[in-house]
RNA sequence: GACCCCAUCGUCUAGUGGCCUAGGACACCGGGUUUUCAUCCCGGCAACACGGGUUCGACUCCCGUUGGGGUCGCCA
């Protein structure tokens, strides 16, 4: 069935500041990292982070990337919230060589579905009397925490049932009194080296004798982690900072339980602009909702791993491929990192620039469709110009959702004006201007930007006026507004009937402001 | 509160005792290119938290202070 342990080569991890550095002992032993996410909500971008370093780890290594699902709380997992962040990795780019739903020689990968091995290490530390079983009631193990506050002390659990005489406890058992299963903890210390944070030790006063099993009969985090990462052969645990304190407990487990223990790596968090954890109160922080926003995968990726992580202090855009060539565990930092929204938006930026257009067009038919911002009678009518205005804009697209406050004025009608603009240009002097490119618009067969441009170019040079009076009314009147792209090559695709009647309405609008001045 | 961890421009970071008048990037500000915007190019602003040591010499090493983060669950 597991067959897992067998031929288990690990030895104990290098000893000296030197040798016992990740990307060394990569190289002598063969690398199996996992992510580990529990099923209780969406993949968050510090999960994700922690999986890109594990994934980069791995293939920069030629080791194994391993995925886990930690659904032992049954209460908070749900299958959806499991396929949303298997979906979630996917659309990063991070793939898996063992996991659910593909298997692997250490599965099942399910934590819930691993009951029989968790029982067989259980019963290993039972009879080796390295834990043991605990009547203590909810009630009760709360009453002590109270009352350790109120003396402003810390709760750590007395031990109470730790020494609880071999034939009471049978009894309890036999009586049916539910009892948790906890570790026996003895004193002493506990020092192991992080490979990020160097070395670590704790006293195990500060450890108190955790539960291993609940009275439900459903083993705890600590318990199933550490037996899973032995099992699986994981070589190093790359994870958040906030496992950091679990660490020595788990060690202490893998002693308990004679199994050999990994390498640990312990990364920064990740917080908000305000150094506060982050959360949706900063924005969004689900990878889900940056895919919706019209978030690219290589940007997000580029974003994480640089967040913490970098590659010589001034690289900042990097492919998929040199960061799995350069990625090492050597140069993450040990701060915590704010995430930074506009940088993202900046790498963003870049890489729908780089993508080709037909990548883009798609990502913003899809983004537009789902926005309702168009439908059917509107891509039998205008699919194709869509297609040509999307590749005006975008240059200027940070995210793809951008794209329809950008084309406003093409996916509708235009409604609105810019203000400021109108008290430049909503005056008599503008009148002849419209009405001269009216009839240059009507007049003109050849209907493309470059000869529209040459056109009205001639045609200011004729008039006596600079071709920016032409320019920037007729952008008005046609966009509503200052900015937008190349003002001939939206002539080109919005057509000169469309653009006639736009102007002929400003020019309307112009003259009515003269009525009452006329009178 | 206890324990653990961390500390360079606003933000992400480079820097492992002299190479630092501290480098790069985002943001911001100026300039150039462009019909406007965006892009692109050029330039500018801006930091070693503080106080003690160690040393001929500290951003770099040690101690303390301050600040931030983590953990303290029959959550993971």
């Amino acid at each position: 069935m597991d067959g897992c342990l067998s031929g288990y080569s690990i030895t104990s991890p290098p000893k000296g500041r030197k040798q016992n550095n990740g990307e060394e002992y990569a190289e002598m032993t063969k690398v199996r990292v996992r992510f580990a996410p529990s099923p209780t909500g969406y993949l968050h971008v510090g999960g994700a982070r922690t999986a890109l370093f594990n994934w980069l780890f791995a293939r920069h290594s030629g080791g194994k990337f391993i995925l886990r699902i930690e659904d032992t709380d049954r209460e908070r997992s749900k299958p959806e919230y499991e396929e949303a962040i298997l979906r979630d990795l996917q659309w990063l780019g991070l793939d898996w060589d063992e996991g659910p739903s593909i298997g692997g020689a250490c599965g099942p990968y399910r934590q819930t579905e691993r009951a029989a091995l968790y029982r067989e290490q259980l019963k290993k530390l039972l009879a080796a009397g390295s834990a043991y079983h605990c009547f203590c009631t909810h009630k009760e193990l709360e009453a002590e925490r109270s009352e350790a506050q109120a003396v402003g002390k810390i709760y750590r659990y007395s031990g109470k049932c730790r020494n609880l005489p071999p034939e009471e406890a049978e009894a309890k058992r036999k009586a049916g009194l539910p009892f948790s299963v906890r570790l026996k903890v003895t004193e002493g210390v506990t020092t192991f080296t992080d490979i990020i944070r160097g070395e670590v030790s704790v006293d195990h006063k500060e450890i108190d004798d955790f539960i291993l099993v609940r009275s439900g009969g459903e083993p705890t985090y600590n318990f199933v982690a550490t037996i899973d990462d032995a099992l699986m052969e994981i070589s190093h645990v790359i994870r958040g900072d906030d496992h950091l304190s679990n660490t020595p407990k788990q060690i202490l487990l893998y002693r308990a339980l004679g199994l050999p223990a990994p390498l640990f790596a312990h990364i920064p968090l990740i917080l908000g602009p305000d150094r506060t954890p982050l959360s949706k109160r900063h924005g969004a922080n689900a990878v889900g909702e940056f895919k919706r926003k019209g978030y690219l995968p290589e940007a997000l990726m580029n974003y994480l791993a640089l967040l913490g992580w970098s590659v010589d202090g001034k690289t900042e855009i990097i492919s998929k491929d040199d960061l799995i060539k350069r990625f090492g565990l050597e140069r993450v930092v040990k701060s915590p990192a704010c995430f930074d929204y506009e940088k993202l938006q900046w790498l963003n930026g870049h890489y729908i620039r780089l993508a080709d257009e037909e990548r883009i067009y798609q990502l913003c038919l899809e983004y537009l469709w789902d926005a309702g911002a168009i439908n059917d009678d509107f891509m039998q009518q205008g699919g194709l110009a869509l297609k040509r205005m999307i590749g005006t804009v975008k240059n200027s697209l940070k995210t793809i959702s951008d794209v329809g406050e950008q084309l406003t004025y093409f996916l509708g009608e235009v409604h609105t004006y810019d203000p400021q603009a109108m008290a430049k240009y909503l005056v008599p002097e503008t009148l002849p201007v419209l009405e001269h490119a009216v009839r240059v618009l009507e007049e003109t067969v050849a209907f493309d930007a470059m000869s529209l441009e040459e056109k009205f170019r001639g045609a200011a040079a004729q008039s006596g006026r600079k071709f920016a009076e032409y320019v920037h009314p007729m952008r008005l009147a046609v966009t509503g507004r200052t900015m937008s792209p190349n003002l001939f090559e939206l002539i080109e695709i919005l057509g000169k009937g469309r653009c006639i009647v736009r102007l002929k309405r400003f020019i309307q609008m112009i003259k009515a402001t003269l009525v009452p001045t006329q009178k």
